[in-house]
DNA sequence: TTTATTTACGAAACCGTTTTCGGAAAAATG
DNA sequence: CATTTTTCCGAAAACGGTTTCGTAAATAAA
């Protein structure tokens, strides 16, 4: 089938060990017979096997990346920056997709057992309450960065976002504008991305002195049609929110859809400011006030922590915390 | 470090044989010691190695997908049909981006002579022209099946969408609308999908008596501000279009951006029609009137496709033509 | 009882590289 | 010239499974 070493080894009269330090350079073959190894190599169309390889060398070059989706601009972006540094690595890419599926992320990260990647770039899924499954790939030896969604029990490198004070300044701003009472639209009440940036709501509303509603933070689900009742529910009331805030992407069609039908008018009757990174952000109307973060530089430099884990040996990847700061962009639905 | 199939034969004082074929389940091991084998491998937490199963059985039960890039709806939705039957059939799904690159594609493709993957999914770059490098690789034996953007001269699989037709009805929505001069606003024209729905959007012209216009069909780029300059001067013009079809998805904010800029309405003064899948089109003003391809259906289909070829032998990929039709969805920006 | 067949397992080759170790020849050193 | 050191290469043992083939014991058939 495929052309290998040993064929290139007979050709030439030398060792299959001496064509393979050849390929690689080795100051132990002389240069002329790399001339000829590579001339050969080239002109046979030689690729070595990366199973081979990988097996002897006990490493796979490749990286896994577990994600929860990728039906988001975020995780889209994301994996457009991992990508970057792990082709400029020379490192291929797994994906795997946990559909926001404890179950599921288990048994991924348990395969990786297996030695098929030499390191992991997760965010976790929305129903990961507990940590010792990725403890247990990190016990057995691999490398593992969040980004995002992150474990905090875990201590390993995490590339996040400043997801309190980006909250804080969105809920900041919406009371600035002159809301009374604002609603926090939440996810999973497990992830450390909705926690902190529900802290950062509440801190600002206490802040500015206004008294704790238990009726300000309302959990949305994954399904579009059951969060557009739950938001719909809740502007139909006779005492609604004028601020809204959504903790995800996926509100924002919801949010908008149900102001138009309830005839609410953004941002005069409610101002709305979503976590997005939508483009069309820029062209609705009003134009959507957004927090955006900062998807592709996250997912960058998750990479690149990883790699530098995976180049050095001994290198401590332990608590090494990188917060990249999210952007508000003030358009006109929170004026 | 992890445990081995040595180190099970060692603690039952079996041959590493018979372990292999335990765990597979072979006829040849009574059913007492396979329960054994069973046990002990999973209270030891054994996870075979994929290199060396792979390197012996040389089939790696991974795939790649190879795309152009990651930052659209459209390969989003994609990559979630294409990892669901992937992780069904047990295998494992390389993510390689071209950036619309045709040399990073080439290079790509040759690294997959290297029988890293088992098969491949492909969608081609902006920049592809010539398909030499995909024949080679099917050439070598591997697998490959194309969707939505294909190289057409290459006799595989191929799953894409009625371009031809779905242009050619945006174009006759438009028409019936009232739209006296239509411009169509294409991407790369080496794309077979770009070409399509270009020759649907004539067909709708000169079906409907028009005469050909040398300035109905502008170029547009990968540039996000290039392409609001273009559209920007396009509708400045005196001779301005009462019609867009943008054909793809990233034109559609530049469009909108633009129509307000110069104050013209949508659709009073400039209808528009999009082939996007992004669910904000729903609550952009006016709704966007769009072509919604079936990307998770075609990941989907793509990778059904590919498994068939891979599981039974001699399975021929040959001229496989599947069409998954688009959906005009009608709404406010071409009425 | 003898012969044929089945059952259950092990020895060893194999997949294609990498890497260690050893050694002959050449070059450098004393 | 004798000795040491380089230089350059090959043999062979890994890496961790899979698979072929052989065989002793158990069972079935004659």
């Amino acid at each position: 089938m495929s052309v290998k070493i040993k064929d290139i080894a007979k050709q030439l009269n030398l060792s299959v060990a001496t064509i393979s330090k050849a390929l690689k350079d080795s100051h132990e073959i002389s240069p002329e017979t790399k001339q000829r190894v590579f001339e050969l190599a080239k002109k046979l169309n030689y690729t070595p096997n990366p199973y081979a390889s990988s097996l002897r060398k006990r490493s796979s070059k490749t990286i896994a990346v577990v994600l929860p989706e990728v039906a988001d601009s975020f995780f889209s972006l994301a994996i457009n920056g991992i990508e970057s540094v792990a082709h400029d690595k020379g490192y291929h890419v797994l994906i795997y997709l946990t559909h926001e599926s404890f179950e599921r992320e288990e048994a991924i990260l348990k395969e990786f057992q297996s030695g098929r990647v030499d390191g992991i770039l997760m965010s976790v899924s929305g129903e990961t309450c507990t940590s010792d499954h990725v403890k247990e790939v990190i016990a057995a030896g691999l490398p593992l960065v969040f980004f995002d969604r992150v474990c905090e029990d875990v201590e390993t490198a995490k590339i996040i976002t400043d997801d309190f004070e980006s909250c804080y300044n969105a809920t900041f701003h919406l009371l600035k504008a002159g809301c009374k009472k604002i609603v926090y639209l939440a996810t999973s009440s497990s992830l450390s991305i909705n926690n902190k940036r529900m802290a950062g709501f509440k801190q600002a509303l206490s802040d500015k002195g206004i008294k704790k509603n238990t009726n300000d933070i309302i959990s949305c689900t994954s399904n579009t049609e059951g969060n557009y009742k739950i938001i719909h529910e809740l502007l139909k009331k006779k005492n609604r929110p004028d601020g809204l805030i959504a903790s995800v992407e996926k509100l924002t069609t919801p949010i908008y859809l149900a102001c138009a039908d309830l005839d609410l008018s953004i941002p005069e009757k409610v101002k709305v400011i979503s976590f997005t990174n939508l483009q069309a952000a820029l062209i609705l109307t009003p134009t959507l006030t957004t927090v955006t973060q900062p998807a592709f530089e996250m997912g960058k430099a998750a990479a690149t922590v990883l790699f530098r884990s995976l180049e050095k040996v001994n290198y401590n990847l332990k608590k090494e915390i990188t917060i990249i700061p999210s952007i508000l962009n003030v358009r006109n639905s929170a004026s």
